[in-house]
RNA sequence: GGGCCGGUGGUCUAGCGGUUAGGACGCCGCGCUUACAACGCGGAGAUCGACGGUUCGAAUCCGUCCCGGCCCA
């Protein structure tokens, strides 16, 4: 007999290699151009190409593919298809990082060599976030893989500016905007990170400017704003203040009278009740300014970079970087006697997410998209079920947010990024936005215009993602066949950046929402509990992972045992557990192997009937509930569950009691026909277990699968088990259960009374009844062989109980090892005594309590019956046994 | 300040009105066996964060509080 074999241990590195070529090579994952039926379609959220994937990714990445390979082995036409972000603000900084180790300063070089770096950096990065993915064998179709900054973007991205903007939806103006003066740029409120961090508070003294003594108290963090001061505003309720109201006070350090206005926004409990109004660097400052039109209008005192600036800062302070502003700032207050008092506070303090410079308030004139009214179709589909947020609990966080948008700032001053499509005329200044560059100016005729000098935001790109990657703007057949998209896996921390965005650029722009599903994975931790970081150093690259524990194993470790969409630990210990699933796997194959000579018939389902071995009926059925289980997680987006269903099906129903049940037939120990039905069971049990793993674990089942007798190219393309059309088999699992109480209970007596592992005891057993005595009459060789016994006599009446000590009751019968007494056997009877008595007192308290008879169920209470009835029998027995009276 | 999530054996978690509270890792004992020591068999270990309430019945529902994490302002 020439069987196939397997190496006997399990390389993934050879194996996960070999079939992503041939994955690749067979264009497997390529969809098809005209697809026929149902449509399965994932958009890949294009990585930023700043860095590198991480574990977080692959998290992403092994979800995505679970769905598609599970959809795509169902037979229904599957897309995912791949793609790369250019992060323009994001690559800047680390281009910016980059040259500034070199000893170069980015803001000084002209802007085509700025880009000119970040193409290389691009270069160098995309190669490796491709090589990441093809390492994780993910089912990406790489046919139909776009860049956020390719030629189909750029027009997407201008065409949808030029349509909000003729829709009103996009203007430009004035107003407060996020600045980072490190990078000097705006930023938009989502790229703010807000943190408690201390501070002085300080009490200035604004003297009146009528000269009389004492003056009003302003509590201020920002010191080094009072030369930008217009106003100092109390509540108009505030009894404090009444009286200053209306009069002028003296700014210090300048001398310029302001006056002391009233205003609604002013906070009673912060401070002394005194703001001081600044303008052009507090977004309420600017509120008030607003309400008060009398107020002066102040220039700028800070530079884009963040040092003082302009006719109204003294000479002396002009030109100072705003940190060190605040401490001369405040020594001069406090030398020239304003500063009253000084409290140290903790307050919020917005930073830069990119640069974690500390976010200066700044009145800019910027861009903005009027979100608000992208937001209600949105809104009503996630609320009608159009879009369905997994796990459900995130919908009022979406919510929230989405009921409280801010106008969108969205252009930028930096190099990297597409450009903002809006010109202006030199001559008139007429501003206008369009697709290509106009040749002149449509108002004068004037031919020079120049372009807008700001960048978008990447966002604004990447809003479009769904139908840009698919074509967009051109009426492409992919688009056509294949938007709206079925789901978008991501992590939460892009809901707002990103996923509200994209729905409400689907119905912006194609009238209908992006994807009908949306599921959020949970954030990896290390395992100590700690959030994986680049800065803890606690983060492994991918390929780490991939080459010393395989790609197989990463993704089962990803999926089980944490819950995919929670926060949760990872590391080598997880990592252990997956790769013991996988060589446990592996040599389940290796041992079915011999008994599946080639030649052997492919898999199909085994024709049992009510005649064949329990041991073939069960385990048919067990598989039958494990795929039901399987499929009923996978649409529920429980991939946990999914995997943990497979993982005990695999380890303890198929391997730990099958198997070894089925050795016997296996061998043909028990004759010919029992033989090729044990044959036929393990290998459709085998196909159908590599099936349903498959879209977890490509590889190691793609392996395996080959390695049986199969029919069909790969198991990539092969169809995915029906569970409605495995036996199932009720009868034959509650017998099984029968027989595996037996040798359960004969095995925890050998351990309970120390038996020597190589000793074989005579055992007898006495049945409850008769269904269990016919079964254990059936199955006696099995019983003796897996409890390791050596005669086992099936008693016929109570009064053939033997007197041994060893013994145990269930409720499918009693139990007993036949040898001498030992001290633990004792003590194990006892010990089982108690348990029962205490269950026993519980439960017949519980049906003693009046109003448990009056309120609960009818089959509560017989169930509750039953159970003391049950327990009754048992200690009776127990203690009969032990020779004593009940 | 507002909101969300979580608190179950040493660790990670399942269960989310009636269960003898399940599993994995770790730990302890024994290692016979036609795949697998990255394994097998068995075991110990939990008053389910605290206190109240609802209920015949609460880990599970409600309230208050405490602790951890996250998001928004």
């Amino acid at each position: 007999m020439t069987a196939p074999t397997l190496p006997s241990r399990f390389d993934p590195a050879e194996i996960e290699a070999r079939w992503q070529r041939h994955w690749e090579a067979q264009r497997c994952f390529q969809a098809p151009e005209r697809p026929q039926g149902p449509r399965f379609v994932l958009p890949h959220p294009p990585p930023n190409v700043t860095g590198v994937l991480t574990l977080g990714h692959m998290l992403g990445d092994t979800v995505r593919d679970t769905l598609a390979r599970w959809h795509r082995m169902r037979g229904e036409a599957t897309l995912w298809f791949p793609g790369l972000d250019h992060a323009g603000l994001a690559t800047q900084v680390e281009v910016r990082r980059r040259l500034q180790k070199q000893g170069i300063r980015l803001e000084d070089l002209p802007r085509e060599q700025v880009l000119a770096h970040v193409e290389a950096w691009k270069r160098e990065h995309e190669a490796r976030i491709l090589e990441q993915i093809r390492a994780g064998g993910f089912s990406v179709d790489w046919s139909r893989y776009r860049y956020t900054m390719d030629d189909g973007a750029v027009r997407a991205t201008r065409k949808v500016f030029v349509e909000l903007y003729e829709r009103g939806l996009i203007y430009r103006g004035e107003r407060i905007v996020n600045w980072d003066p490190r990078l000097r740029t705006a930023v938009s409120d989502l790229e703010v990170e807000h943190a408690e961090e201390p501070a002085d508070l300080l009490y200035v003294r604004y003297p009146w400017a009528d000269g009389a003594p004492g003056g009003l108290l302003v509590a201020t963090v920002r010191p080094e704003t009072v030369f930008g001061d217009v106003a100092v505003a109390v509540h108009p309720e505030d009894p404090r203040h009444r009286e200053a109201l209306g009069r002028q006070v003296l700014v210090p350090l300048t001398g310029r009278s302001v006056p002391v206005i009233a205003d609604p926004g002013v906070d009673r409990e912060f401070g002394n009740g005194a703001l001081k109004v600044t303008p052009r660097h507090d977004p309420l400052d600017f509120e008030i300014a607003r309400r008060h039109p009398e107020l002066a209008q102040p220039p700028s005192i800070l530079s884009d970079d963040g040092h003082l600036e302009g006719d109204w800062v003294p000479s002396p302070y002009r030109g100072l970087d705003r940190d060190e502003a605040r401490v001369t700032v405040s020594e001069a207050l406090r030398a020239g006697g304003f500063v009253d008092r000084t409290e140290r506070i903790v307050h919020s303090v917005g930073r830069s997410e990119r640069s974690k410079a500390v976010i200066e308030p700044r009145l800019s004139r910027q861009w903005f998209v009027k979100v608000r009214e992208l937001a209600p179709p949105v809104v009503a589909a996630v609320r009608a079920g159009t879009i369905r947020i997994h796990p459900p609990r995130w919908d009022l966080t979406f919510f929230r947010w989405m009921e409280a948008l801010q106008d969108w700032c969205i252009s930028r001053q930096v190099a990297w990024g597409h450009a903002i499509p809006v010109y202006y005329c030199a001559a008139c200044a007429h501003e206008m936005a369009a697709e290509s560059p106009p040749v002149g100016c449509p108002k004068c005729g004037a031919s020079r215009l120049t372009q807008d000098p700001d960048v978008l935001d990447t966002w604004f790109t990447s809003w479009l993602w769904p139908f840009l990657a698919l074509g967009w703007p051109e009426e492409t057949s992919d688009l056509a066949h294949y938007y709206p998209t079925s789901v978008l896996v991501t992590g939460r921390d892009i809901m707002f950046f990103w996923v509200a965005r994209m729905m409400m650029a689907g119905f912006a722009f194609r009238g209908a929402a992006p994807f009908s599903d949306v599921y959020f994975t949970g954030m990896l931790r290390d395992e100590q509990g700690r959030r994986m970081s680049k800065h803890l150093g606690n983060s492994p690259d991918p390929l780490d992972v991939v080459r010393n524990r395989g790609a197989d194993a990463m993704r089962f470790a990803l999926l089980f045992p944490n819950p995919v969409d929670q926060d949760g630990p990872f590391g080598e210990g997880t990592l252990d557990g997956a790769r013991n699933f996988l060589t446990k796997l592996w040599n389940l194959v290796r041992f079915a192997l011999p008994y599946l000579p080639e030649g052997s018939s492919p898999a199909a389902p085994p024709p049992l009937t009510t005649g064949s071995s329990l041991e073939d009926r069960w385990v048919v059925s067990a598989l039958g509930r494990t795929l039901e289980q399987v499929d009923a997680s996978l649409s529920a987006f429980e991939f946990t569950k999914a995997a943990g269903a497979l993982y005990e099906f695999l380890w303890h129903d198929l391997a730990d009691r099958y198997v070894e049940v089925a050795k016997e037939a296996l061998s043909g120990q028990r004759g010919e026909a029992a033989s090729r039905e044990a044959r036929a069971t393990l290998l459709f049990v085998l196909d159908q277990l590599l099936r349903a793993l498959h879209p977890m674990v490509p590889h190691v089942t793609e392996e395996l699968w080959h390695a049986l007798p199969h029919e069909g190219e790969t198991l990539a393309l092969a169809a995915w088990p029906r569970a409605s059309e495995v036996r199932r088999d009720p009868e034959a699992e509650v017998a099984f259960e029968v027989v595996w109480d037996a040798i359960r209970t004969f095995r925890n007596l050998r351990a309970e009374s120390k038996v020597p592992a190589g000793e074989r005891p005579d055992a007898a057993v006495l049945p409850t009844g008769a269904e269990e005595r016919g079964l254990l009459e059936r199955e006696l060789a099995t019983v003796r062989r897996l409890a390791r016994l050596g005669e086992l006599c099936l008693l016929g009446s109570a009064a053939e109980r033997p007197p041994s000590p060893t013994r145990s009751v269930t409720a499918h019968g009693e139990f007993f090892l036949l040898r001498p007494a030992t001290v633990e056997s004792g003590e194990a009877v006892e010990r089982e005594r108690e348990r029962l008595t205490a269950l026993l007192e519980r439960t017949r308290a519980r049906l003693a309590d009046p109003g448990f008879r009056a309120r609960a169920p009818p089959e509560v209470v017989a169930e509750t019956e039953a159970k003391v009835r049950d327990l009754e029998d048992r200690l009776r027995r127990l203690a009969d046994t032990v020779g004593e009276a009940p």
